[in-house]
DNA sequence: GTTAGCACTCACCAAGTGAGAGTGCTAACT
DNA sequence: AGTTAGCACTCTCACTTGGTGAGTGCTAAC
């Protein structure tokens, strides 16, 4: 059948890598089984299409396209487009004339603002086709940089932790006497010369090491337990691997063919809402330090087993690490994604060293 | 054609009354066209079917219910819905276990945090099987309750704004020239005296009487431009009528068969995207002071005439105000819907008063 | 005013048909 | 050898057709 010698993926012949190539490019456009006829019509081959179809056969025998029905044309696999992510995708990059339009758009609005994130996943979904993904930057083990505690009310206090990177907390404490806001002025010096720069273990222990009992001050037992709270508000934010996911063009998904019945992309928002699976992804991107892309089956969740994710960290490494990328349904324009992702990331990079350099 | 003489909408006699809610009950259920024969068997109207017929016919001519073809059943109209809610919707409200239930889940979660508001979608999403929607609660004209100032770099520094009703803004700043924390502090200092308990107006008003010149002391400069920025954030801040919005059980509504063809759906949630609508909603809605409800065509955008929303305000009109509400298919409980945003919105009602007593 | 009976309408489903697209194979060609 | 034209074969898709059943509206009797 295969009139060619069988050869391992990863060393496909010029002429076949370029049929393979054709193959995903117009599907990616058209939706359809790609057939020989059309291969040879619209993409300089050289050759006719009984060839062609020599060609798509042996494809299919090493696993990178496959055949709905006998008289239909080929589809890619997963295993195809892996190949074409790996061998066959061009080094492509966003024209300068786009780039410059987003690094400006960048420029317009507040820095590490949620408008921020949200013209990351905006500017990524508009680029693509497919839904954008922005999570905010979140550090491994939160720093205070300062606690504020504000009287809401006899016994209830407001307690605002902003955080060495920028994010901020805020917890509404029950006190278990009336504290006035000179008090709680008081209890928020001492916690912020006991926290300031410190992580919550470090905090816990500095708490530890106070003087209790009644060679301690009035305000000492508040301290105590605003302190724990504190650690507690702390420990919350560092067990959490997202802390805030922004996403755009959801609907770009919604309105791919492939998702017409609308029940597969139903399971794929669900599984979009569960945080414990986007954080592994976060956390396992932020691992490998550079952009990551999962096709297909290659996602564990099987409702994810019909997308691609293409997912990029940003920020500084070991510190404070989101991630921003792309979702969008198998048949998708790697090339252009990966660009896309490549560059907000790149910018987002540059804009956070820049600020913490 | 009609057996009895026409009446006005509003003064159905009992029997009519009684179909009309059976065909919307049964449609509720079904999504599909109510037959006379299924009315006569499913519910105790003490009649058979012709005379059924005979009802629905009326009812139909007075614009109540609708006809998709000769030999369908009888769908409501957008006026059946209208005169159901309005006439014969009886006063149905949460058993009490259930409030208990979600009385206690409220008091799980911190107090007016985000997962305070995600619970109230989600509550509302899972009781009524649609969407359920939540805003903060946003003041109307906000108040600083504190103002601080935090260095990042030699001229960057983090502005976080704490109002009155407990949202907080946070806004980055370029300084004109080095800036340490010290300094930050002192203008901090000097910026919560013009600036704690006033508006954006009232802080405007401060800044422009303060000595300005040789006079003035080293700070006065930084002062001025610090504050120009916060009452610039608070009037951005005031101009938008929704803060933050939560949703839950999206899903819900794309999967009800009236939205199979996902066309329809997109727009919706294309609309929802749309703040400026949505935040006209709000204001309409505390303006009412009460629950509002929307059903198909009484809604102005095109895209939202095939839903129904029921909202309601919660918070202290006049001062803050948020809105929860579900969104969902025309064809929708509207009896539990009603219901259950009422005891939601009066949940939180309850709670916020009691905040700020 | 109510109801049984009945003719009529119309959507829906299943089976059948023809057209068209696209393949795989074979045999001839370079 | 590898390439190509030609052709038979397969299978989907769109369309038609006839039958079925649900449900109505009307009429005549109660």
């Amino acid at each position: 059948m295969a009139r060619r010698p069988r050869r391992t993926i990863g060393s496909l012949d010029a002429r076949s890598g370029a049929v393979l190539r054709a193959v995903i490019d117009e599907y990616v456009i058209s939706a359809t089984p790609v057939s020989s006829g059309s291969l040879v019509t619209h993409y300089p081959l050289g050759v006719s299409s009984a060839t062609v179809r020599n060609i798509l056969s042996d494809l299919e025998a090493m696993g990178l396209l496959m055949h709905p029905h006998t008289s239909a044309g080929r589809v890619p696999t997963d295993a195809g487009y892996r190949y074409y992510v790996q061998v066959l995708a061009d080094e492509w990059s966003l024209p300068p004339v786009e780039q410059r339009m987003i690094r400006h758009q960048f420029g317009q609005v507040e820095f590490a603002s949620e408008h921020w994130f949200r013209l990351a996943a905006s500017t990524l979904a508009a680029n693509t086709g497919t839904a954008g993904l922005a999570t905010t930057a979140k550090p491994r083990d939160a720093r205070i940089r300062r606690v504020d505690l504000m009287a809401v009310q006899d016994r209830l206090a407001l307690m605002v932790a902003v955080f060495r990177e920028g994010t901020m907390k805020q917890v509404l404490l029950t006190l278990p006497e009336q504290t006035d806001q000179d008090q709680l002025n008081r209890v928020a010096g001492l916690l912020n010369v006991l926290a300031i720069d410190r992580t919550a273990s470090e905090i816990e222990a500095a708490l530890a090491d106070l003087p209790i009992g009644h060679g301690a001050s009035d305000e000492s037992e508040t301290l105590q337990r605003i302190g724990e709270r504190l650690v507690r508000a702390m420990r919350e934010f560092d067990a959490t691997a997202i802390d805030d996911l922004f996403s755009d063009g959801l609907l770009n998904v919604m309105a791919a063919p492939e998702f017409d019945r609308s029940e597969k992309v139903r399971q794929v928002f669900t599984a979009l809402e569960n945080r414990a699976y986007l954080g592994s992804l976060v956390e396992a991107v932020a691992r490998a330090g550079g952009i990551q892309i999962f096709i297909g089956h290659e996602n564990s969740p099987l409702e994810m087993q019909d997308v691609s994710l293409i997912l990029a960290p940003y920020g500084r490494i070991g510190r404070a690490v989101g991630v921003v990328g792309v979702l969008g349904p198998t048949r998708m324009p790697y090339s252009q994604a990966i660009a896309s992702v490549e560059f907000v990331s790149g910018l987002m990079n540059e804009l956070v060293e820049h600020l913490y350099a």
